[in-house]
DNA sequence: GCCATCATGGACCGATCAGTCAAAGATACT
DNA sequence: AGTATCTTTGACTGATCGGTCCATGATGGC
């Protein structure tokens, strides 16, 4: 009953990222998919072509989506990278605590499971993370600290961005997250003037 | 054709275990399970009691295993609270880099996958990651710090560790997690210091 | 040495998986 | 208005899932 298509493929993807969000890879259904986004595996098939492409689809939704929150926020600050960075985990933090949106991150929930994943796609979410890296890492650039020291801090915020979203997942409670975050502030603080204060 | 088990229950654990460690628990099925251990599915029905019950003793034995070298690096060095993080961070990042063994944590591998697992199992992780932020905490009791201060620090030094986990699954070099590792490590030591120091 | 007991392997079960396909109907072009 | 093109629905396929069951045969107690 058609010739047009009936739905709205953005909106059907935002239901499909939380499946694969909520459930990951293996534990999302085509039916589950289905369900969620109200088609039927015809439309899903003819729209996205298959769940490993609809899985790709859904991962550069998320990283669009909140991949511009981040940039946003670490961009919101400049000069200052230590409110650069504060500023994005009270992004990643906000979208935690969001009752809307399942636990975790979809990003993070991938990578645990990358080994398990397509190669092409295992290899989407290396990249993936790897973007996220260099929009920290660029938000730390105007400090005169050794550049190979902003690499590694850059590194870190990444590692503790995702083992955020990892612990909310077993449900620990906002406050013991966001003193986690805290302290990888300081770490990000600490070291930058120290290894300013070096080079001076 | 038997009358006495004939294999060893503790080497077909330690396989059962390493599927559920690279796969996961939904990517993991009783034939790959029965690959691994050489055992039919009546042998491990009788011996173990179904795939919930054996990934449960599967956790167990993980977190025996591994949680005996966490005890012995962090109580290595009393009364050196960073040291004692230091080496713990030492075992995780070499098992990581042992391939004998898959990459990534059994336990952080579960925590991603813990709102698709049963309850029971669910708790389980949690009680697990729990059983491993009291001992990092233990380790820290020797300072002068403030109490609240230890605690955050312990949760901290456990976030990190579930994060190298991560990291290592997307194929992260050794020599970046190293680096996570050794600013975690600062980050206590600055902590320390800075919260014994406003305190005498 | 006989027999009850038990572990083993493999066939089997219903459910569910991802993916395919054809019938049916709605649209757009001519 | 007629027709070609497209989407949608839902049934269908073969594979695989976790779990059960039973015939087989080895064991140990008596």
């Amino acid at each position: 009953m058609s010739g047009r298509k009936q739905f709205d493929v953005g909106a059907a993807l935002d239901q499909a990222m939380r499946v694969f969000w909520q459930r990951g890879y293996a534990d999302a259904s085509l039916d589950a998919l289905g369900a969620a986004t109200g088609l039927g595996r015809g439309s899903l098939y003819g729209a996205f072509g298959g769940k490993d492409a609809l899985f790709r689809q859904c991962l550069d939704r998320y990283a669009t989506t909140y991949g511009a929150q981040y940039e946003q926020a670490l961009t919101a600050h400049p000069g200052d990278p230590v409110r650069a960075v504060e500023a994005f985990f009270d992004v990643v933090l906000a979208r935690i605590a969001d009752p809307s949106v399942p636990a975790g991150c979809l990003i993070a929930q991938s990578a645990a499971q990358s080994p398990t994943l397509k190669e092409d796609n295992s290899a989407h979410v290396r990249a993936l993370l790897d973007t996220q890296r260099r929009r920290v890492r660029a938000a730390l650039a105007g400090s005169s600290a050794d550049p190979h020291v902003l690499d590694e801090l850059a590194t870190f915020v990444v590692a503790v961005n995702q083992s955020l979203a990892l612990l909310s997942r077993t449900g620990t409670p906002d406050a013991e997250l966001r003193s986690v975050a805290r302290l990888a502030c300081t770490t990000v603080a600490d070291t930058l003037t120290r290894t300013t204060a070096v080079q001076n």
